[in-house]
Parts: structure tokens; C-alpha cells; sequence
RNA sequence: GUCCCCAUCGUCUAGAGGCCGAGGACACCGCCCUUUCACGGCGGUAACAGGGGUUCGAAUCCCCUUGGGGACGCCA
């Protein structure tokens, strides 16, 4: 029986790094065949925000994320942390503790000075005094002073702490609400999870959530630290430095598939194999095969794998993420062909969903102005006498398809003994505006018949407004 | 400072003592294909951080050094 969890803390949007520590979470489950859990850690009253939530839910539904239990909220179980407190008091295995926020600051301050490692020194562990007037008490787990804790880390082995190192941490603030190692130790309990996959910032937890677990007789869940994400130069991933937020992928133009292939890939490997279907990451991941090493993000790999995946996607299914990235340039899609066959002759020519729609745009929209140099190159005099003949011959085809189209360029090179780019691109500028198109033939058919002789029409007479310009300088 | 973790091409990585004069992928550089841009094909440059052990034999095991990172909150 294997159960997981992802568990956010919701103060901001969905991070990449916490993205793939959701995902190798959701394979593990997955891939044993067992329920994944969805729980949004939300104690912390003033950083947690309702729009964070929604980042997180939405980032993980982009992903296909999916759980089968949760979201849970902790805020919505503080009775349930209150009831494990009260026992944790009465069995003597936590205690109140007096000491205010500036005795802490002292004490830290002190120990600084000392070279130390900054700790509570336990002055309140065993205080059997009244209640000290004035101060609200927090609560304090009491950490056993002696013996070590072993981590049986999945990913990194067997991690020793000392629990001489370990100081008595608070697991309830003096206004009540419980902390973030005491929600999670009582929630993990509860929920029966027995996989814990988080990142390694929270290796440190691990031997106190282990020691509260064993106060409260639970079972031990198994861990697995997974490193961190670096940003493209090795530095802490920051919005500085590459996209960190799962939903920013999504607005540059990247498919979901192609961001879950390149986060399996980061921290976890199966041999050589590069590319994975959802399918195959479920049948082969594993934890034995992550790394220890925190990995640096590499856009540029991430963009042949958003190369591969629009290649090589179900055009429909691609043609439904371009649809919404048409709608944020303002394009309504029915005003031009069907965003399918866009997807068949765009695929291979973008990096991205977001390129693409830019590159189509003209077959939606008129184009303002011709791109400078490719009309400067092609809109010349010399062009004009082919685009009067394909103007003509494409004005009597009868079938309005690439093939009959291809042969018209083709005649129309011979006739006049050129060579066939002499053709193509002129028409190529005259109808996209840029000297950077599908196939000239597949661009006409999706550009169709009225608006292709309509722009050779605009370009023959720019040609002649160029020419005319020329001649009065 | 203390504790913990990490270390193979620029990057992601393969590698479980001999199959490694270190393989793959991205990127980069050539060449081929070509109506543009691409796709594709072929080829190339490029790494075991350093030092000690262990062993017949080490990228792989151990130790040290160095270098990175994380934690040390009434944050999660």
C-alpha cells in the first residue's frame, strides 16, 4: 500500500521545483497503484492568500496533476491539531514554554557570539510553576535529549541527527494555532500517508516530525528528499533568472506535456530514454533512480521537447492549446482556417505554442506592414511580372489545394526561366508580410483563395508605390 | 558559526569495481537535404573537482581537502 501527498504552502504561485517535487509525488502513487493527496498547508495566517490557492490548484490541473483526496486545508483541522496537543500536553511529552520572542532574541543573540548553533535551551522543559503572568505560553514538543534519529531517506540514504542537536521545537504559537512540523506530523498520521516526497529543505524537519511521530506511537512513513531546482546559471531559482511558476510556462507557449517530460527528466533518469509519455513515467518511476544533486533548469532543452511534443502531439489536441494562446493575441479563430491544419504546418517550424500563434497571425488578420528586409529583397520590379502570372493562374484554379497550387508556381518559374525561391518568396512576403512561412503551397491553401489574391494584389502595388518612390529620389 | 546534504562534458544525465582510451540528450560547430524558416540525416568539440587510501584493477568503495547548497523562526 503506497499513499502520497503533495503539500504546498499556499503564499504564492505554483514553483517549478515544487511542480516536479508534485509530480514524482504523483507518479510514485501512481505507479504502485495507490491514492495521491492534494493538502494545502495554510497555518500561517498572514502569508496564506485564497489567490495562492487558486495558483496552486490551477498550476496543478494544467499539469494533470490529478489527486483522489483533498484538498485538505489545515485551517479547517485546528480542532483536530488542538486534540493531539492537549494529548501530547497530559502525556508530559510537550510542555508550555514562557520565554517571550525577546529572551529568544537574546538567547540566539548570545549563542551567536558563542559560535553556537542558535537553539532554545530548554529553560521551561521541566518548569512546574504557575503560569507566568503576562506571557501567553507557546507549546514545546520535548525532543528526547539523548540518542540519534536515523532518516531512511529513499533518495539519499540513511541521514544520522543527533538528537543532542535537536532543540525543543514550538508546536504551538502562544495564540493557539499549530505549527507547520506539528500539522504535518498529525495530518500525515491521519491521512495514512506513507510516502513523504518533499523537497530536501525539508531534511532538516525530518528527524523532529520523526520524533513527534514516534511521541504519538504512529507508524513512520517512508521519505524521499528530492533536490532542489536551479535556475539556467546554477543560482537559486528566482523570477529574476528563467520562468518560475509552473503557469508562466503556460504563457510562454509550452504544452504541459512537454514541461512534465522535461521535470521527469530533471533529478531522474531511466538509462538514456529522453522521451516519456504520462504512461511510461508511471510504469517506470521509481525513487531509487533520482539524483542527490540539485539540477539547473535548461530552456533550450525544454524547447526541443515542446518541438517534439507539437510535432508529434494529436494536432486537435495541440490545436486546443493554440487556440487559447490565438485568444491572447485577440484572434478569434473562426476568422481563418481551422487551428489543425495550422498546428500540421506550424509544428515543426515553432519552439512554442505562443511562437506559433504569432507566426499564423496573418493568416487571421491583415498584416500592418511588410517585414523591412524581406520586402526591401523580394518586393522588387524584378518580382513583379511573376506575381501579375500567379495572380492570374491562381485566380482560375479551379481546385484551392497545395498540390495544383505547388504546379502553378512551378509553371509559373519555368515560364519565366527562374529559379523556384525567385518565385516562392516574393509570393511568400506578399502574402505573410515576412520572408518566413510554411511550405508557399500549404501557406496559400490555409490563407485561402480571396485574401492570397488580395495580398498579391496589396503587394503588386506596393512594388510599383516603391518603384514610383524610387524614381523620384 | 553549528548541523545536514551534494559533486561525471556548458546543461540534463548513463554508469552499482573490470564491458569506460567514459555512453546518450540539449546547446554549439561543420557537412548534406532544401522555394524561406524549419524538420531530417551525417560528423565534430567537450566531463569523472583535487589528494590520499582499499584492490590485481576505481568514475564507481573509504578518508581528507576544496567547492556548492540547505537548515538553524511563535515561516512552511
Amino acid at each position: 500500500m503506497v499513499k502520497t501527498r503533495f503539500a504546498p504552502s499556499p503564499t504564492g504561485y505554483l514553483h517549478i521545483g515544487g511542480a516536479r517535487t508534485a509530480l514524482f509525488s504523483w507518479l510514485y502513487a501512481r505507479r504502485h497503484g495507490g491514492p495521491f493527496v492534494l493538502r494545502i498547508e495554510d497555518t500561517d495566517l498572514e502569508r496564506s492568500t485564497p489567490e495562492a490557492v487558486n495558483a496552486i490548484l490551477e498550476g496543478m490541473n494544467w499539469l494533470g496533476l490529478d489527486y483522489d483526496e483533498g484538498p485538505f486545508y489545515q485551517t479547517q483541522r485546528f480542532d483536530r491539531y488542538r486534540e493531539v496537543l492537549c494529548r501530547l500536553l497530559r502525556e508530559g511529552k510537550a510542555y508550555y514554554c514562557y520565554c517571550t520572542k525577546e529572551e529568544l532574541d537574546t538567547l540566539r543573540g548570545a549563542q551567536m557570539t558563542r559560535k553556537e548553533k542558535p537553539r532554545y535551551d530548554g529553560r521551561h522543559r521541566d518548569y512546574q510553576g504557575p503560569p507566568r503572568p503576562g506571557v501567553e505560553p507557546v507549546v514545546r514538543f520535548k525532543n528526547p535529549l539523548n540518542g540519534e534519529v536515523v532518516v531512511e531517506d529513499l533518495i539519499r540514504g540513511n541521514i544520522v541527527f543527533q538528537n543532542a542537536e535537536l532543540d525543543d521545537l514550538i508546536i504551538a504559537r502562544a495564540d493557539g494555532t499549530p505549527t507547520y512540523n506539528f500539522c504535518v506530523v498529525v495530518d500525515d498520521m491521519d491521512m495514512g500517508i506513507t510516502h513523504v516526497i518533499r523537497g530536501d529543505d525539508h531534511i532538516n524537519n525530518t528527524p523532529r516530525q520523526i520524533n513527534i511521530l514516534e511521541a504519538l506511537r504512529a507508524p513512520i512513513p517512508k521519505y524521499g528528499h528530492v533536490p532542489m531546482i536551479l535556475g539556467p546559471d546554477g543560482q537559486k531559482l528566482s523570477k529574476r533568472h528563467g520562468a518560475a511558476s509552473v503557469m508562466e510556462y503556460r504563457d510562454l507557449g509550452f504544452l504541459p506535456e512537454a514541461v512534465l517530460n522535461y521535470l521527469v527528466r530533471l533529478g531522474w533518469s531511466h538509462g538514456d530514454q529522453e522521451i516519456f509519455s504520462l504512461d511510461e513515467m508511471i510504469g517506470l518511476f521509481d525513487l531509487g533512480g533520482c539524483n542527490k544533486a540539485p539540477s539547473a533548469i535548461n530552456p533550450s532543452k525544454l524547447i526541443w521537447l515542446n518541438k517534439h511534443y507539437l510535432k508529434t502531439l494529436d494536432p486537435a489536441h495541440v490545436a486546443r492549446h493554440l487556440s487559447w494562446h490565438m485568444g491572447q493575441l485577440g484572434i478569434d479563430p473562426i476568422d481563418g482556417p481551422h487551428l489543425t491544419d495550422v498546428v500540421k504546418a506550424f509544428a515543426e517550424r515553432s519552439d512554442t505554442l505562443k511562437d506559433m500563434a504569432q507566426a499564423a497571425i496573418f493568416l487571421y488578420r491583415e498584416f500592418e506592414d511588410y517585414d523591412g528586409k524581406a520586402a526591401d529583397k523580394n518586393l522588387t520590379t524584378a518580382a513583379e511580372e511573376p506575381l501579375r502570372y500567379l495572380r492570374e493562374a491562381l485566380g482560375a484554379l479551379v481546385e484551392w489545394r497545395a498540390g495544383p497550387i505547388h504546379d502553378v508556381v512551378k509553371t509559373v518559374a519555368v515560364k519565366g526561366d527562374l529559379a523556384l525561391g525567385k518565385v516562392a518568396q516574393p509570393l511568400r512576403v506578399a502574402v505573410s508580410g515576412t520572408a518566413v512561412s510554411p511550405p508557399i503551397d500549404v501557406t496559400l491553401e490555409l490563407l485561402g483563395r480571396s485574401k492570397s489574391l488580395w495580398r498579391i494584389e496589396r503587394a503588386l502595388r506596393h512594388i510599383r508605390r516603391s518603384a514610383d518612390g524610387e524614381r523620384l529620389k
